[in-house]
Order: structure tokens, then sequence, then C-alpha cells
DNA sequence: TATGCTTTTGAAAATCATTTTCATTTAGTC
DNA sequence: GACTAAATGAAAATGATTTTCAAAAGCATA
């Protein structure tokens, strides 16, 4: 699947004109390397370590990028750094956030989500996203 | 209720040791005759306009403290600035943001509320607060 | 009311994540 | 291989928020 998302990602950027570069072509394979919910900075780091040429405006850069093919998702928690997860096709997730340890808990709930969709019919509103965090103390923390 | 409010942070300033400053009367003041998710500018422009003298800095502590005492809520929504809400005593809603012209429409939903308390059960989580925003196109900007 | 101690304040500087700038390098095309 | 526009990296800029610090103000006490 790893060799589909870089296709797709492929894809993505012929579709609009980007040219394709070593630089994000490492970002990608590392970024696909990693699990849930990496900040910029974690990734740069990552990145760096290996290859130490790789500027952080490429990697800032190349994670919207990721974010607007469909790759990534953005995601902005409470701790003013901007995080990004991967994409499953057809899945969708929210998050619970344990303010001790940091940990992310994902959790689907289909009967929220239509609740979702009821109240914006209801309000006439179009929904191009949403975000759902809940925020406390995980089973360890709360200890 | 303004009176009640105001007697309110009084007591939590109190309890907490607090002085009790012009500068902190104003801008409740101010905060209470404002209606709905003002941001720190717009309600330090609104503080300086009458009083010239408060400091910015000074506004956002504030703003910081009535957060903390219960009588305000933090926003924060996806443009980078801090919002703050009245927080009425018993009542809790969410946000329907529209990206088209910034509205921001308020719902309640007891079902999405209590299905949220179920998930962090079923987690062991321990609930401290949660956001719930939908984005997308009010009924006015989606035509 | 004056004194002394401590909190609060305002202005300016600092912070920190992110974005922009711009000179240089590189990819894609001929 | 040469040309042109896009991409990159380093550094500077940005912008919201926080911190610093000297001066001002609140509060307890004499
Ligand atoms: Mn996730
Ligand atoms: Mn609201
Ligand atoms: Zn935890
Ligand atoms: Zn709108």
């Amino acid at each position: 699947m790893i060799l589909e998302k870089k296709k797709a990602f492929n894809s993505f950027a012929a579709a609009k004109g980007l040219r394709s570069t070593r630089q994000r072509d490492i970002i990608l394979d590392i970024f696909l390397s990693t699990h849930q919910h990496i900040s910029v900075e974690e990734l740069y780091l990552k990145v760096k370590s290996s290859n130490p040429g790789i500027g952080q405006a490429t990697v800032y850069r190349t994670l919207k990028l990721f974010a607007e093919s469909g790759l990534a998702r953005e995601i902005l928690l409470h701790d003013g750094q901007t995080r990004y997860e991967h994409v499953v096709a057809g899945e969708h997730h929210d998050h619970l956030v344990c303010t001790g340890c940091n940990a992310i808990i994902e959790f689907e709930d289909e009967t929220i989500e239509n609740l979702q969709k009821d109240i914006a019919l209801r309000h006439g509103f179009f929904i191009r996203s949403h975000k759902l965090e809940i925020y406390g103390l995980c089973s360890t923390c709360r200890i």
C-alpha cells in the first residue's frame, strides 16, 4: 500500500504540474514509514538525520502538499504544533487526547458522524470537514 | 446577570488572592458587553478606544483569568487567533464555522454529548473538555 | 494617613511555529 | 547541452502570544 500511496501522490503531482524532486521522494518515504500524528518538527528531524541537506521549509511545504493530495491529514491540537497523520481511504476517525502523557487515542462513531450531517442539514450548512477532539486523561494518567 | 457575573469573577479573584484593579474591572465590563467569539485583538481594540492606557498584555492576561474563572471559554478555530465567548451556566454548545464569511453558528446536541461520554468510558478516558467544530459553508455562502 | 511589601501593569523584547524571500540549484523540454 | 520555470535551503520576516522588568498601584499594617 505504500507503493500505491506513492503512485497516488505522483499522480497528484503530475496533475498539478509539479516536478518530481529527490526531496519530495525522500520526505514521502519517511512520512510513510512513520506512524500516527507526527509533528513537522519531528518529521524534519527524522529527515535531517538521513538527509542533512534537506531544509525545514521544504518539509513544511511538502507536508502541505501531502495534505492537499489527500495522503495526509493536518491535525491541530492544543499545543501549537501542526501534526500530520496518514489518511486511509474511506476511513475517518476522531481523537481522544490525553493532556497527561500526550497520547492520542483514535475512535470512530458512525452515529456522531450522522448526527453532524443532520445538524448541518438543519442549518443549511455544507460540511467541508470537522474536528472532534476529546481532551482529558487516559486510563494510565487518571490513576 | 451581568452583575452576577461580576460578582462571580470577584469571588474567584478573591479566592485566588488576586487584587482588584481598575484594568480588570474595565476589561470585564467591556467583555460582558460584547457578544460571541471575540478575539483578543478585537477586545483589546475595544478596550483601548475608551481606555488608551490599558496594554495588550493586560488584556491577554485578563482573558486567561476569565477563562480560568469559568466566565469565558477559550475557542481556537483555524485562523490562528484565540477567541473568547461567554459561558452560560449549565449550557454547552459546539460550532459550525463558515469558511466563507467566518460566521459561527452554535448548536447543541445532547445525543452527541452522550455518545462522547460513552466513547470515553469505553476507553477508560476521563473527559476534561472537548471541541467539536464543523467547517464548511453557511447557507448564504454555499450559493 | 504614611509605610512597606507584593502584585499588577505597560512597553518593549523575546518566543516559537510557520511563512516568505531570494539567490542558487534542479527538473523537464527542446 | 541549453533554456526556462519550478523547487530548494538559509536566513529573514511574520504574527500571535508570552515574558521581562521597571514603575505604579493595591492592600495590610502601623
Ligand atoms: Mn488519528
Ligand atoms: Mn459559541
Ligand atoms: Zn495519558
Ligand atoms: Zn458564510
